[in-house]
RNA sequence: GCCGAUGUAGCUCAGCUGGCAGAGCAACGCUUUCGUAAAGCGUGGGUCAUCGGUUCGAAUCCGAUCAUCGGCUCCA
């Protein structure tokens, strides 16, 4: 690991050597490792285009030719503040001016050079050639041991990861230690590239996204309604037999509501409200917990009736920056399977235990086994930020760590991310390009019951606050799919299938045969279609193969011949063949 | 929103330095009625994302807008 991160450090430098070289007055950010490769942060005199990253890596590799040590230098941080001055470089400038006054160049997840305490006056520089840096390693010796490399893409990338600084550009480079991993590493992509939710959408005919109806919002074709359907409904089942009751709520709402919850003063993301002859003015719903409160908040509650589990499954409608959208997995209309728990302090932990057999059981049934667990809390350091009972806040983090450490998850702690109102759990699962989604979400809310005022009678006879404690397994109905496509690659199993068996005529003699087994296979619950086309058997079933559909039958002499009928089901492993009872039997088996 | 790229038929894509808009698949019609991953022939389908400009002439060059893709920021 250590040899090949350094291979690709020494590479960042090696690219930022060509910049220099072929950009004269560019200025560098921070230039780290990730994974597969490294990046530049670079502002160019110009923004450069595509076309010049085949210029920068020509040059890269006559650098690589000319082999230069990686010289190692120390120096005062002073001396190197007029260095990097004198050169004009304003960035490297600020770091040196942080790792002075803060001990560390770190600022998010940059590559970070510390103080070292021993030696509180010394930066560390290494030297390619004429080129210099700031950075604490490691490299390898010599960049002619740099390995296989590819500039593959420019983005634009803030100066330190804010909005308000001036935006960079950044050079995204693959590297391995021989062409062949490259190799491996790009065509892995290109395979990727065909599960891509977007892709397999059309294809398979599941949704699509028209110009007409609105960036952000897709449509879907009644095979994607099915799968969201059996989505939702797997959802609804485990919902109802853990003792979750559905409420509804409508999708538009005065600004008033939001004026209680606080969102319409923080939340940026929301609609403009509808320009209507009423005085109030009318928004559509972002997210449901304002709706939830008020509901809660329209009757008396007893410490008897707690916890209180309220559910809708129902769309918000969120106006998402432009650039931000994409497929389905990041939309402007997203539906939530949402759930309010309002519960005594004391039943916290049960009721997010139960979410977690929730999560658990529902990840297990659609084959997620890739996933994380964010834990995110407050930091201890700034106790001031949050809102709510330091206690409360103390007991439910150490619970929320407790619980998933007991089910054996793959745990991350976001140390100072919980909201502001409260810690949360996210699930987080990657896309089939490495991207990182959170799916499932479980918060503990100290806010909204405050700003609503929401009450119960306990039983000592005093009134009291509940916890609100926010869940939504999928997420949003609309992400859950797409990453649900990307996991199967659009192959879904028997139970998921839109269409489950396909019925392949080998000519029209057997047509009436085939409509009365289709009509069968239906009564039985099986979701089937017939194909009655005049084409050839073989096209029928590459069809059937191409849209993913798991059996295909084949109707010809032989199955209308034998009785009880007996059919050979392709797309089994093994061609699978069977009588009609068995099939039906079989085929309802594998949908559970 | 920001940086870069892209936008041609339902889908996948050709179309060179400006000179009559193309292919495969799909659709439709005819022939064929056929046994396990593509039968044959034919027909229709496009304001070349949109709007504007340059030009005798623009899919092609320029500008703006919209959308998509990869990132950044933000987020379920």
């Amino acid at each position: 690991m250590t040899d090949l991160h350094a291979m690709r450090h020494t590479a960042a430098h090696v690219l930022a050597t060509a910049v220099e070289r072929l950009y004269p007055g560019a200025k560098f950010g921070v230039g780290p490792v990730v994974e597969n490769g490294f990046y530049y942060d670079i502002l160019f005199p110009e923004p450069i285009s595509d076309e010049a990253l085949s210029v920068i890596e020509k040059e890269m590799k006559k650098i690589i030719s000319e082999k230069h040590e990686m010289v190692r230098e120390e120096i005062s941080l002073d001396s190197a503040v007029e260095f990097f001055k004198n050169r004009g470089q304003d960035f490297k400038v600020e770091l040196l001016k942080d790792l002075k006054e803060k001990g560390t160049t770190k600022i998010q997840t940059d590559e970070a050079q510390d103080i070292d305490a021993d030696r509180p006056d010394i930066a560390i520089l290494y030297h390619t050639g004429t080129f210099t840096d700031l950075c604490r390693g490691p490299h390898i010796e010599n960049v002619k041991d740099v390995g296989a490399f590819k500039l593959w893409k420019i983005a634009g990338a803030y100066w330190r990861g804010n909005e308000k600084n001036p935006q960079m550009q950044r050079v995204y480079g693959l590297a391995f230690e021989t062409q062949k991993e490259l190799d491996e590493y790009l065509n892995m992509l290109e395979e990727a590239k065909k599960r891509d939710h977007r892709k397999l959408g059309t294809e398979l005919e599941l949704f699509t996204i028209i110009d007409e109806v609105g960036p952000g919002l897709p449509l879907f074709y009644p095979k994607g309604a099915i799968l969201r359907r059996l989505v939702e409904n797997f959802i609804i089942e485990q919902q109802e037999k853990r003792g979750y009751v559905p409420i509804w709520i409508p999708h538009i709402t005065k600004g008033r509501l939001y004026e209680i919850s606080g969102h319409l003063q923080k939340y940026d993301a929301m609609y403009p409200p509808m320009d209507l002859p009423d005085e109030a003015q009318y928004y559509l719903k972002p997210m449901n917990c304002p709706h939830f409160m008020m509901l809660y908040k329209s009757t008396t509650h007893s410490y008897r009736d707690m916890p209180l589990r309220w559910t809708c499954t129902t769309t918000n409608y969120r106006y998402e920056k432009s650039g931000e959208l994409t497929g389905l997995t990041r939309v402007r209309s997203l539906t939530q399977d949402d759930c309010h728990v309002f519960a005594r302090p004391d039943q916290i932990e049960q009721e997010i235990n139960l979410m977690l057999d929730m999560v658990d059981e529902t990840y297990r049934a659609f084959g997620f086994k890739d996933f994380w667990v964010r834990v995110s809390t407050s930091d201890p350091n700034n106790r001031e930020k949050y809102i709510g009972d330091p206690k409360i806040w103390e007991e439910s983090e150490a619970a929320l760590s407790r619980l998933v450490e007991g089910r054996g998850w793959k745990k991350e702690i976001g140390v100072g991310e919980a909201a502001f109102y409260g810690p949360k759990l996210d699930f987080m699962v990657k896309d089939v390009i490495g991207r990182p989604w959170q799916l499932s979400t479980i918060q503990l809310d100290m806010n909204l019951p405050e700003r609503f005022e929401l009450e119960y009678a306990d039983s000592d006879g005093k009134v009291k606050r509940p916890v609100v404690i926010h869940r939504a397994i999928l997420g949003s109905t609309e992400r859950f799919l797409g990453i649900l496509i990307e996991h199967y690659g659009g192959a879904f199993p028997m139970w998921l299938a839109p269409v489950q068996i396909r019925l392949a005529t080998v000519s029209e003699d057997f047509v009436s045969f085939a409509q009365k087994l289709k009509d069968e296979l239906t009564d039985a619950g099986l979701r089937v279609e017939l194909d009655s086309s005049d084409l050839k058997v073989g096209k029928k079933i590459r069809n059937s193969a191409m849209m993913k559909i798991p059996w295909t039958i084949v109707i010809g002499e032989k199955e209308t011949q034998a009785e009880p009928f007996v059919v050979n089901v392709f797309g089994q492993e093994e061609n699978l063949t069977i009588d009609q009872a068995k099939l039906i039997q079989a085929a309802q088996d594998l949908s559970k």
